[in-house]
DNA sequence: TTTATTTACGAAACCGTTTTCGTGAATAGG
DNA sequence: CCTATTCACGAAAACGGTTTCGTAAATAAA
């Protein structure tokens, strides 16, 4: 750590540390030739001032914190792009944490938060999250939280989402119009809200072109890329196999298009496939693949942005608003 | 932040901060009656220690920095992966900082560090930096560095890398036995250490199958995806086009896989293509592309690790050591 | 029984800033 | 010329832990 201090400024210039710092925070009680010489020596001296210091006297870390499921999803890494790009703007630390879709991990992460390490957090919740009671207990301890993306229903908090119902109806409504009569659908957890929101969108879509019940076929799948692959094979194995599906995240894709090499079935002869994903590849994969991509960024920024509006005004509580962005589906091959 | 602090726990027991401080760290001279009852009036009262008053007290912040380049491509998200489990393992935070592939950001990131707000740093340098200057600045300060991936060659501190040299070797001689005569590689800076090493293994590749010069070809490309494509495009329509082309990170692929498209080029008819990539949708391309992935997870893995190791001993020099570990190259159609 | 040592705890300094409040000097107002 | 302000700064108290050192009581050693 750097070693020149407040005290050693003010040593060197006869000043009192008060005044030191004062100085260096542009005050107007110090005088201008004062603040040159405390800002001159600092620089030659390479000051730089001690966060944890600050952060216990002033009750605030500059700090937010990022949770979320996992990394190696291509929205994730967007999303990250897009907070980290407004916190450097605002002079703010990042903080990131990985549940790996536990539940657990999540509680503990959250609970570490009440010692008021971050002055925010901007959380994606995990697949296995199904209450919100720990991200209440770290609200109710005055630290504002805003959802992106994946968010729990039952706290009442910021949230910045995409519309998913509409995805989903649009996605099906797609494949129907393509001619698909079973159309399958990957859901990655019965909790998750997008998972949830995306299949009732799919529901809905089939109800409303007269599908019949036993048209509709909904796969739970897991976090598990062999067992997702061999859940997906099985299903395409069976007797009415599905010919059209739609891939809820962007880690089923791999294993569908796998699928259906293995079992020489044609994409999009014998099923369409639509993926809600951002991968960038989807362009150039065999078949190009149609998907549904999420404004990644702009809702990382978003969501980081609300968190500001309220850490800027030192205000605690964070109102119940919700901002949805649209994704957009992009018509190719796969579902041609 | 949680409002329950020690000097709470030590009233409502009767005994002094000290006493409860040392009770919460398990100290050998607190009976474990006390400890007991402190321990349980801590959790009744969700006690979470403040970590700023504890990091200034400790000069130790249990937090750790990683720089990145970015954080789009696979290679980082899956070596935050490795960080990030190690350090979670290690009770230690972590946070995230992007250069963009900008040096002036890289600076002034590196530079706040001197603060102490942490511990030890990973980091991957820009396709800006030239030189470590400000990476010596940090170690000067007593803060460890670890590089991974891309590194300054002009500082001398622990580096986890792959075997760029080899890889690129590999991949020329790759290409050169399935027949190409003339390879392209795309380089995507002059600074940087992987980029130049693969490059001179391609080179010496060349040179070892009596390539002449003429035939050896080094496109340099930049960060800007639409330059980039037109870049590659243009070089693809030169009278003598490669038939063979290297891309030296994973963000030329879909430009390349454009580009044949447009031209109406087949991948591997007219020309044959590897990439350095970790996306897990190489297998599913059209066609399928021949990758040399890194092990990414393992690199980030291994260089939180070699920190943590010196952290732990409180040491702040890090021997010149240097961690190799190598990368594979996956044989598929796009070479074949 | 006397002395040495261990046990279990507390007082207080300390980490480096920020911030409140006080104060002498300079300036302004009347 | 005398009294208000303003100006420019300093002393000291926080912020919430950790750590050193001291000490009374309990135990062990002699």
């Amino acid at each position: 750590m750097s070693n020149t201090t407040i005290k050693i400024l003010a040593k060197e210039l006869n000043l009192s540390v008060a005044t030191v710092s004062k100085a260096l925070r542009d005050s107007h009680e110090i005088s201008s030739e004062t603040k040159q010489k405390v800002l001159t020596l600092a620089k030659s001296l390479n000051y730089v001032a001690n966060p944890y210091a600050s952060s216990l006297r002033k009750r605030r870390s500059n700090t937010i914190a990022v949770v979320l499921p996992e990394v190696a999803d291509s929205f994730f890494s967007q999303a990250i792009n897009g907070i980290e790009s407004v916190a450097q703007d605002k002079g703010y630390h990042v903080l990131i944490y990985l549940t790996h879709e536990s539940f657990a991990r999540e509680e503990a992460i959250l609970k570490e938060f009440q010692s008021g390490r971050v002055d925010g957090i901007l959380i994606s919740v995990s697949g296995e999250t199904s209450h919100g009671d720990h991200i209440k207990e770290v609200i109710a301890a005055g630290i504002p939280v805003v959802f992106f993306d994946r968010v729990c229903e039952d706290v009442e908090t910021a949230r910045v989402i995409t519309d998913d119902f509409e995805c989903g109806y649009k996605a099906a409504s797609h494949l129907i119009k393509q001619g698909c009569k079973r159309i399958t659908f990957l859901s990655v957890s019965s909790d998750l809200s997008i998972s949830n929101n995306r299949m009732e969108g799919y529901k809905k879509a089939l109800a409303d072109h007269q599908f019949k019940d036993n048209q509709s076929d909904i796969l739970f799948c897991g976090n598990d890329i062999d067992e997702n692959y061999n859940l997906i094979k099985k299903t395409l194995k069976k007797d009415r196999r599905p010919d059209g599906i739609i891939a809820c995240v962007e880690k089923f894709t791999g294993s569908i298009y796998l699928a259906c090499n293995d079992l020489k079935l044609s994409i999009p002869g014998d099923i369409k496939v639509i993926s809600f994903t951002n991968l960038q590849t989807a362009l150039i994969l065999n078949p190009p693949l149609t998907t549904i991509t999420q404004p990644a960024f702009e809702m990382g920024k978003t969501a980081a942005s609300v968190l500001f509006k309220t850490l800027v005004k030192n205000s605690t509580s964070l109102k119940n608003e919700t901002v949805i962005i649209p994704s957009v589906l992009n018509l190719r091959y796969s579902s041609g």
